[in-house]
DNA sequence: GCGAACTGGTTCCCTTTGCAACCAATTGGC
DNA sequence: GCCAATTGGTTGCAAAGGGAACCAGTTCGC
């Protein structure tokens, strides 16, 4: 059997990358079943929910989305009436957004159930490790940036 | 500030996302700029280089990747000389494909390459935190296809 | 204060991706 | 042996996603 490491299925991004599309696939799923949400539309009523009005600008940040995908996202959720725009006196350019009623209240109720997602996926983990995991890929995000901006130039 | 655990920013599948988009971009780069392979048709060199002849069927299990996927990539390999087909006597509908000559050229080259590169996104951690960490990610994706499956019915 | 450079947002286009329908060859029931 | 069901592979289509060009409003230099 060959000793090397070039098997595919040792090698940490192909694995990340498997493992997290089976993750994102099934989180899809839930959120499409229960609520007609793609992930774009959710992570923006995420923020929305947590931090309150926000323009596109301060969503492209906090989702870490392209700024497309963020603009697609709330007019859909617009069309929805789960968010609204209000002038941002600050710059006419933009807007601010923010829940509406309606949006607060499936923010209200899909927080809940993907909190219970994100547990049932962690359950072999104990909390420790649920520590170190998420650290680890905090310390591999890094280097991955780092390794990018090394790159560019 | 808020206590929950709303913010999106700690929710797992999201870190996961986030940090498995930035290393595939990463690796995608190097890869395209310098052999112009994608992800996809890499993949499939990687394991004909590893594991000798197989059939697309066989690269669907081994890549973990759509068949569709798999044609194309085997498609454009074969049209850039990398990988030959030649009749499978056992069942007159596929073939099996191998690397040529040329393809065997590039794949050692890339090989080193790549092992370098997935070095590099791990250099932060120590040897334990590497097996932990693939470990750990094994773990949910167990999960998620225990959860996927327990959905479907 | 006026033109140039910049920035937030939007649209367009093109690539990537996956699903579903389809064809061809094989296998199983009888 | 023959028809039905299955499987490997292929094609077509439609959705997702990102990049580049673009518009409108803002800021900076002078």
């Amino acid at each position: 059997m060959s000793a090397n490491l070039s098997r595919l299925a040792e090698f940490v991004p192909y694995q990340m990358s498997v493992t997290t599309n089976a993750v994102s696939d099934l989180i899809a799923g839930e959120y499409r079943a229960r609520y007609g949400l793609k992930i774009p539309e959710w992570r923006v009523m995420a923020v929305l929910g947590d931090a309150g009005a926000k323009t596109q600008r301060e969503l492209v940040q906090g989702t870490r989305m392209d700024k497309v995908a963020v603009n697609r996202a709330c007019k859909v959720l617009e069309e929805r009436g789960l968010v609204g725009r209000s002038p941002n006196a600050c710059d006419g350019r933009s807007h601010h957004l923010e829940l509406t009623r309606a949006g607060h209240k499936m923010h209200a109720e899909i927080m809940p159930h993907a909190l219970e997602m994100e547990r049932r996926l962690l359950a072999s983990l104990d909390p420790a490790e649920r520590r170190q995991f998420a650290q680890l890929l905090a310390r591999i995000g890094a280097s991955a940036v780092e390794l990018e901006k090394g790159k560019t130039k």
